[in-house]
DNA sequence: TATTGTTATACTCTATAACTATA
DNA sequence: TATAGTTATAGAGTATAACAATA
């Protein structure tokens, strides 16, 4: 058998894509002032405020000693802000401040924008299913994609 | 509207299943005593034997610096080869050597395997569905994932 | 004994610039 | 003047280990 061409080659492809769609995302969110991964840590604590270092490092696949400095940056900028865990004196909860939501919503839109593109070349159900086949490709190889529902609610 | 969760975004979904991919590749080819990037190589140098290293840097995303040391890791084991460029002195033409076919047949059945693995959880249809999008998409951004029909052939 | 956050260190990777030899 | 390959340097990024406080 011959062997496939490399963009024959799903695995990369998908690297591939990744690249180019982290490079893009940076570029574009260069005039807010932040990352694609802070980008993701003002996501999360949309979905849910309060959470430890900790618990939003592991979504994000980032380092403890990274999401460090991570919070450190969007804290100075008055984004979010480190409070006491009610329930554990080691941890902090991040929260989310009024000036992190506007952001967030500010990125979002552009991150919104920028997949529309992206995706433009599909029709609009290719586009959902293709969204839907990666959710399930992500889920297949253990990726979170969804507050693990131990984490949900109770802060431990 | 209420913003989507982090990996609802389309965009985030593929840098994470991209980091991912690439991560466990570089770990499969450890045993080969390659990268993902070497395996990149090979494949291009396969499907046409003989570019100049400008040519292989440009489909595998890396500068021509970076492709220096990758061809020389490569020559060293005895993998490839530089030799002179036919119509351009400025250029090394790089050539396969039976060594290098070899290891990339090898490394061809480890990525084949482990992207069975990771599509494992899709019919055969939907992989084949997926895939074709991933193609569709990548080409609409402009990744360049065949060989530019300028560069076939003939080896300007 | 394990975990959260933190810091410092060393290491890797990458981007930039500069140089040569050709075109 | 522009391009292919090469090299050196500096900067960014990352991994590792260690520590204090707490579980």
């Amino acid at each position: 058998m011959t062997p496939q061409p490399l963009y024959g080659h799903p695995a990369c492809l998908m690297t591939r894509l990744g690249v180019h769609v982290e490079a893009h995302l940076t570029e574009l969110l260069v005039p807010l002032g932040i990352q694609p991964r802070h980008f993701g840590m003002l996501s999360l604590l949309i979905e849910q405020d309060g959470r430890s270092q900790h618990q939003l490092a592991e979504p994000l696949n980032v380092h403890r000693n990274v999401m460090v400095g991570l919070v450190d940056e969007l804290e100075q900028r008055g984004l979010i802000e480190r409070r006491r865990h009610p329930v554990d004196r080691r941890a902090h909860a991040v929260h989310l401040l009024p000036a992190g939501r506007e952001l967030h919503a500010e990125a979002d839109a552009v991150v919104t924008e920028f997949e529309a593109k992206m995706l433009g070349g599909l029709s609009a159900e290719e586009a959902a299913t293709f969204v839907e086949l990666q959710k399930r490709v992500s889920e297949h190889v253990g990726i979170s994609h969804e507050l693990h529902p131990g984490l949900r609610g109770d802060l431990r």
